[in-house]
DNA sequence: TCCATATATGCTCACATTGAGTATATATGG
DNA sequence: CCATATATACTCAATGTGAGCATATATGGA
């Protein structure tokens, strides 16, 4: 009633470092996939591991050094083409939220999560990536069937704010998956012609197999959790200024926040305690450090950073 | 660097009638496993299925003759002692609802949700197991070991709401999951003795294997994703009263809420639109027969039902 | 017929939350 | 001592939420 599959295990490791979102990627360099970066992926070891995350800590930890504090489980890939070559894999995703720590290995290193998907980094305004080559190539894509034309142009308008349309924070992954269906990321093009796909680095940064859905996905989810579960803090040392945890949110959920709205939330919602130390600092009044309420575990639904909106 | 595992699909196909929330179980009579409510499962069969998804859609139509509506990849059980015989056995399990149709198949039944876990329904108050038997079980539990004992005293606290604590209604999970551990449901028992196991059956009903833990996982995900996207209507025909909509959202979230700010809510949110037909009912002023508006899902977030809070 | 009793639906009101600012405090570097 | 940072306090209107009261329209008897 079961069938053999191989099964391996991907992470997802994510740091925020000067602001910027960061996961883990190694380099693969085999056949045709010149320099192509690529999850950390290890296996998982039926006599080791008694559980999938104890699998996945042991050769995280072997292969890069990094003890991995908190992990969830993200998603279960299995698709058929996803790898072109050999035979079936099925790859468990896990995402892990770390303090920023150099790999001890030096294949590995700390990627700009956005490099993959530059058009969710809405920090600086409108990515110019967005007027300028995805809606052209997506408003072509719709053109050409006459079919789906009308489902196609609500897909795009959902998805990427089109026509006026809001654009929709919580949809990282149906956008790159409407990118990829429309052709518009260079992965799509494999199945036809490996070679090929090289050249079509269409939009940003292509990764191996289907690892840069695998990162939208991540992304997708821990911008979700941030609103309603205090995981941030996973990603801050443990004494912070709250500029400096505003900043880590507004860089995982790509858009700037309201910072004096910010602060009344973060502290109306009992999410941190200030120490009564200051922070030596650069430019501007010292900022005092806060730390992480662990009590809130304990007391309402267990909030998260919950977003006052953007400014 | 892959190895070899046995990997099946397992899904929790939700209907909501009568107010009940039901679940698709059949019966497994092998070994010691006298009667137990088990979880439909399938293979992956790697020739026909492109995908996961399409797989699980393929099996459930050919084993109970229900077509899959609405589908969501749940979690991956991967836990050496999932299953205490034989190999190592990977279940990718599936969150699916539908509208109520009776299975095709004998062997097939819809049980009762809360069945196998009913310290969740709270919808005629608090339960009474959970005074009677649960929280004196747990603190005996908590005073067994010294060692454990704050920890213990406080994951009692947060998932039950012991102590004056509040009862957090997202965390139905982690409350199965605290029960296990301490040993409180028969599956927890099994390991060690496969037949003592069955008379373990201390609270609530038993299910094969590790499934109580998958239809655990499902009820925490489904009562999270009912606030934030429009899913309740897959479980409801297409059109409905606000009263109907309203009890199916109490049962599966397993409390009771007030009815005025309900309708509020669902109006203003822009989620139905009333066909000026009205339900030939009983008891009662006609209602209004309403309808979801599928519109929702171009415009903001995509909302969901959102909760006014119990009542 | 008229009443008790359902459910449906409209409306109010106090209170909390949110979005968007204004104002003031305290650093740093000319 | 000033221009310029950042920090932090406070205001105010708009909106959302929790809890109820009030009215409307069915049904099933007395």
């Amino acid at each position: 009633m079961k069938r053999l599959v191989l099964v391996g295990l991907n992470a997802v490791i994510v740091a925020v470092t000067e602001e910027v979102p960061r996961i883990l990627t190694v380099r693969v360099d085999e056949n045709h996939n010149e320099g192509l970066a690529a999850l950390p992926y290890g296996p998982l070891d039926l006599n080791l591991d008694a559980t999938l995350e104890l699998g996945l800590r042991r050769w995280v930890r072997d292969q890069t050094g990094i003890h991995l504090g908190y992990s969830e489980q993200l998603y279960t890939f299995g698709d058929r083409n996803r790898d072109p070559g050999e035979s079936r894999i099925l790859s468990v995703a896990y995402l892990a939220l770390v303090r920023e720590q150099p790999p001890r290995v030096a294949a590995a290193r700390w990627s700009n999560w956005y490099a993959f998907l530059p058009w969710e980094d809405w920090r600086k305004g409108r990515p110019k990536i967005l007027d300028g080559r995805i809606l052209p190539a997506l408003e072509k894509w719709m053109e050409s069937s006459r079919r789906h034309r009308r489902l196609r142009r609500e897909r795009i308008e959902v998805c990427f704010g089109w026509g006026g349309a809001p654009w929709n924070w919580e949809r990282a992954l149906e956008r790159y998956e409407l990118l990829y269906e429309a052709r518009l990321v260079g992965e799509a093009w494999r199945a036809d012609s490996p070679t090929a796909s090289l050249v079509h680095r269409r939009l940003a940064e292509p990764m191996f197999l289907d690892h840069r859905r695998i990162i939208a996905t991540a992304l997708d989810r821990l911008r979700g959790k941030l609103r309603y579960r205090p995981v941030v803090f996973e990603l801050l040392p443990s004494e912070f200024t709250l500029l400096q945890l505003q900043r880590v949110v507004e860089a995982l959920e790509g858009f700037r926040l309201h910072k004096q709205n910010f602060r009344r939330l973060v502290e109306r919602a009992g999410l941190v305690e200030g120490t009564s130390q200051l922070h030596p600092h650069t430019g501007g009044r010292p900022a005092e450090l806060f730390r992480f309420r662990k009590e809130v575990l304990k007391e309402r639904p267990a909030p998260g950073v919950g977003l006052p909106g953007a400014s």
